[in-house]
DNA sequence: GCAACAGTAAACCGTATGGTTCACCAACAG
DNA sequence: CTGTTGGTGAACCATACGGTTTACTGTTGC
């Protein structure tokens, strides 16, 4: 399901996130304090960062510690790759096509 | 502008188009034809996609032939690796710290 | 124990999004 | 010329989304 982990990369917020935490783990605060918005907006975000499979969080105290999936985007990385591969051989058989004629 | 792009394909039906026309060009209706959507629906899918920069199409005659672009994914590969770049290069530190230990 | 702090849950709100239908236009095919 | 086909524009609709505020809970520090 790789469309879901996409989706949660569209939002500019959610991708400043990702971009934070590829950084180093970070609490829900730490990600709130450079954003001018509330902290449950900000939640809600990791909330949807989690579902997507790209970050995990867990509670320390009373503190929630979010840090970056090891393995979050090599499905993006992956589908990324698959369809470039697809593209380019498409245009190498143009390209020798071509050459033919 | 990445995000935009992450936006374009966190939707189900655009993700597919794009994989569609990673294999060759098609029309408008191509596109329509295996979906249970109207074409208006397609299209506007398509404009998204455009507007993105992932998709350029033109008319032919009564047709509109969309056609991905060459460099469509490349902001969306290096984003990703860069991104994984850092959060493993840190994991490297973690790892060599705790060997120093 | 109490105050301050970090997070969470719930209710709410405006707007963007994904879809429809209908009317219309331009290009072929006969 | 006429009918059909592929696409377009506009109006419209329901729902999802990104954000807020407010009230509450559980931790921590003094």
């Amino acid at each position: 399901m790789v469309h879901q982990q996409f989706a949660a990369l569209g939002d500019p917020t959610r991708l400043a996130i990702v971009e934070r935490l590829a950084r180093g783990p970070a609490s829900a605060g730490d990600l709130a304090a450079p954003t001018t918005m509330s902290l449950p907006a900000v939640l809600k975000h990791v909330r949807v960062l989690e579902d997507a499979g790209l970050v995990t969080t867990a509670k320390r105290g009373r503190v929630r510690e979010c840090r970056l999936r090891d393995d979050a985007l090599v499905a993006v990385a992956t589908w990324t790759a698959q369809q470039q591969a697809l593209w380019s051989t498409r245009l190498d058989a143009l390209g020798t096509l071509l050459e033919d004629m």
